[in-house]
DNA sequence: TGTACATCAGTGAACGCGCGTTCACTGATGTAC
DNA sequence: TGTACATCAGTGAACGCGCGTTCACTGATGTAC
């Protein structure tokens, strides 16, 4: 059977290889779900279901409800923070050759992200209640949140650097504000798109990087 | 018997007094316990019963936890919002009669915020995701972040006129900006203290309302 | 290649517990005369 | 001021339901010879 799939090297999954299928089936579910409904509000068999699956197999690939959270966490938002650094790297790179302002694409960015992406914002806001109300949970999202800015500094320090942005805020502080920002931006435009029009980011930003 | 009590004109409380004030305390520990616990996982025998009643009573002055929380959105956030209205437009008055940097207070007031008020910065996420996933409840809280904006607008318009802005953002925009930066920085500074100086907020700030 | 057995990757019914909601009841406050 | 009655502001036990977790079971896959 010529198959559609240009990569996969055979058509059946090895017992190792169909586990971690469905494993990572089981994360996206959960992601779903609890973006949906909230971490109390998301049920473990509606998590299960949804992914094709019964409650048991949870327990099969994870100890309990709270575990598969923190392992969303982990590997989620790794996932969607290596995203957005490389969307950003590839704006500013992009635009340093073709002379396009990257502020209006990163604009562009909170816009799609607000108005497309309805997950992603829910969950990390759920992420971070998760993190105030469980210390000892507090370090794998503070770990993340350095991880975005991590990734991003080298960004925002070019750009600093090609806009001659003469600033009173270092590279990491110029990167923790745009971050921040974003985030915030991408919420309120939420409940109240009329308040965040298109290009406001892109507005902000130049102000920020202005010489 | 000699009350030291200044204002209340009697001491026993009349029916609707108490009634009222049972009410308040109810939605005072509902606010507590939410912060706390958050929505789903706070119950309501926990909620009545840190306010000293039994459940019946939250039942006798609401119709169900659901209402009971919306209420809360209510009467507990304009009250919040009163409360930063009111300081940010006191430091600003006070700093153009005695010459203080009013960037500086503001900055103070977050970090002030994020280290002390436990409570408020956690509701306002409880809010938001109950405002994304009830659409029914949203324009309660569109409502809120607008009241908001909108007792701050004079404020910042008149900073904007003081300190001769020169911005591509109008007056109620850099207001946007402002407060999603300072919720921002407030939830910032919970999961990375260190990410977030005492004065980054100041700083920023000054920026953004350079000439 | 074939056979026998062991392990794996789940299934799904059952259990127990906690929570939202209801309701019959009660002492305290207010009202009519 | 006193009395009789009605309403108010809660009480707290009981109900029912949903959800997290457990566990005996099962077909499919892997392994040894």
């Amino acid at each position: 059977v010529s198959s559609t799939d240009p990569d996969p090297p055979r058509q059946r999954l090895s017992q190792a290889e169909a586990r971690e299928r469905t494993r990572r089936q089981l994360l996206a579910a959960a992601a779903r779900v609890i973006a949906q409904k909230g971490y109390s509000g998301a049920s473990l068999e509606e998590i299960a279901g949804s992914a094709g699956y019964s409650t048991g197999a949870l327990y099969y690939h994870f100890t309990g409800k709270e575990q598969l959270f923190l392992e969303l966490i982990e590997t989620g938002w790794s996932r969607n923070i290596t995203n957005r650094v490389d969307a950003v790297a590839e704006l500013f790179e992009s635009g340093s050759t073709t002379g396009d302002d990257p502020f209006a694409g990163l604009s562009r960015f909170v816009v799609q992200l607000a108005d497309r992406e309805r997950e992603f914002a829910p969950l990390e806001a759920e992420f971070w209640l998760y993190a105030v109300r469980h210390p000892e949970a507090m370090g794998v999202i503070t770990r993340k949140v350095q991880e975005e800015v991590d990734g991003l500094e080298p960004v925002i320090a070019a750009a600093m650097e090609r806009f001659a942005t003469s600033s009173e805020l270092s590279p990491r502080e110029m990167t923790t504000v745009a971050v921040v920002l974003f985030d915030g931006l991408v919420r309120r435009r939420r409940i109240d798109p009329s308040g965040v029009p298109d290009d406001l980011f892109a507005r902000v930003l130049s102000r920020l990087f202005a010489r």
